[in-house]
DNA sequence: CGCAAAGTTGAGCGTCCTCAAGCAGCGTGG
DNA sequence: CCACGCTGCTTGAGGACGCTCAACTTTGCG
């Protein structure tokens, strides 16, 4: 139990990071417990197939076995908003159980495989063996909080810092996978992004262009869809630094 | 299977809406079932309690039997952000399951009851009952939709507009379980809501003042705090006509 | 009654959006 | 091979929406 009196800040900060390779082995099991316990379809799929659209009846959950995936909620009046990237290990679905019909639309971002498997199938499964209904669970509880923090980042970001902390959550989760995250590939054209983080493809651009002037990134090809972060912590700071323009004048 | 041709507004529109009443019963389904099978704990709190806040060991979920709450994320820099607002028959604490610790606070916003069940005493009693499971899943389910729906409404709505949906949610959730919707206390202040809708306090208060010259809301009392709403698809239909400002010269 | 907290309203300004022009990469076809 | 068109990206100029700062009013509570 903590302490009551602890200041917001600090009660955030003593939060524990997330051990290295654990998401990495996470998702091995993850893969093996499906394979071994449940029948599952594999499927290869390419840049712009969907998975599936929102109002198609609920029955199957997916799971990325490789490739980058977005959802794209959809409102009655037709606006669109990217509201999710995913990634090897991540689940895809969720939001159909409750109403039985998918909620948003997913859409891969490039090439790659999702392993479906019929929802009803998995919770039989869940009931032979324990750890895969713990992993479902941490996968939607987790699913939530990403869900939260672009909440935060959102609201609380300026534009230029949503950029950085977009890259540096992105180069994150090629690193937990264990994939090379120095240099990253955006899978998504600059309206995609601006959509994603609430701005124009205008301010993502210009963001981006700041952030090589500032030398935190770097295009590395002529093709401008591939970036190279050098350190990134130092994107971390960025967004720090944009948070609190005072303080830090030592350190 | 739906066609694929459908534009995506086709396709959103064309969701159900959720039936009357079956929000009111699956809530009388929820508390029944956690109290004919699973040891609970029940405690009456007031505006301001915490429930849980984040860092703490996550090993309970909460349900809530009456009141109002709201869940602050908060950054390691010190940055808090109103992430959910969560009625009667909402579930708290999901952010926990993955990291084994709570992720955000939670805190009512006025006098209520919370039922607190071990996780661990719930996936026992899910075991045995199956209906219970699908409760869990839903409940998990719709937070995610909720979340993603917060996203959407923050990054394609106008200030006034995400006030005007504000109002149109928090109606609905009250007509969802049949308490009065016509006229709302809102348990936040000015502060409070900003910072949930992303937008300072100021902007909250101009964006009030004009709703209520526009005659879509109404300050009954001399407190600023009640605001009656005579017609809450006015309000819908408002969201609609800042979303598409051209357009519906006729209907 | 008096004080503190919450809310309203106005003026000025800054960030980000809109509109526009130009450039770069790339597949197609003459 | 290069013109051509298409899509995506960059950069600039101007404007609008919402933020900041400030003054004042209202409400709630001791």
């Amino acid at each position: 139990m903590m302490t009551t009196t602890a200041t917001a800040a600090a009660r955030a900060a003593s939060r524990p990071p997330v051990a290295q390779h654990a998401v990495a082995e996470r998702i091995a099991d993850t893969l093996r417990l499906l394979q071994d316990h449940v029948v599952i379809s594999r499927r290869i799929v390419h840049a712009g197939d969907s998975i599936y659209q929102a109002g198609e009846a609920f029955d199957t959950l997916h799971v990325i076995n490789s490739g980058f995936f977005k959802t794209i909620n959809l409102a009655a009046d037709g606006r669109e908003q990217v509201v999710g990237l995913h990634f090897k290990g991540d689940w895809l679905g969720f939001d159909g159980i409750a109403s039985g019909h998918y909620g948003c639309d997913a859409v891969a971002l490039d090439t790659g495989e999702v392993w479906t498997v019929r929802y009803d199938a998995l919770l039989a499964a869940c009931a032979r063996h324990v750890s895969l209904l713990g992993l479902l669970h941490s996968a939607m509880s987790r699913e939530i909080t990403r869900d939260r923090d672009s909440l935060l980042s959102l609201c609380t970001l300026s534009a230029d810092a949503r950029v950085a902390e977009f890259l540096r959550y992105w180069a994150d989760a090629m690193a937990q996978r264990g994939l090379r995250h120095d240099q990253i590939t955006l899978r998504m054209t600059r309206a995609e992004i601006g959509n994603y983080l609430g701005m124009t493809l205008e301010t993502v651009s210009r963001a981006l262009s700041r952030l090589s002037r500032e030398q935190l990134i770097a295009f590395p090809e002529r093709g401008r869809r591939d970036v190279s972060i050098p350190d990134v912590q130092a994107l971390g700071a960025y967004v720090q630094r944009s948070v609190a323009p005072a303080s830090t004048t030592l350190q």
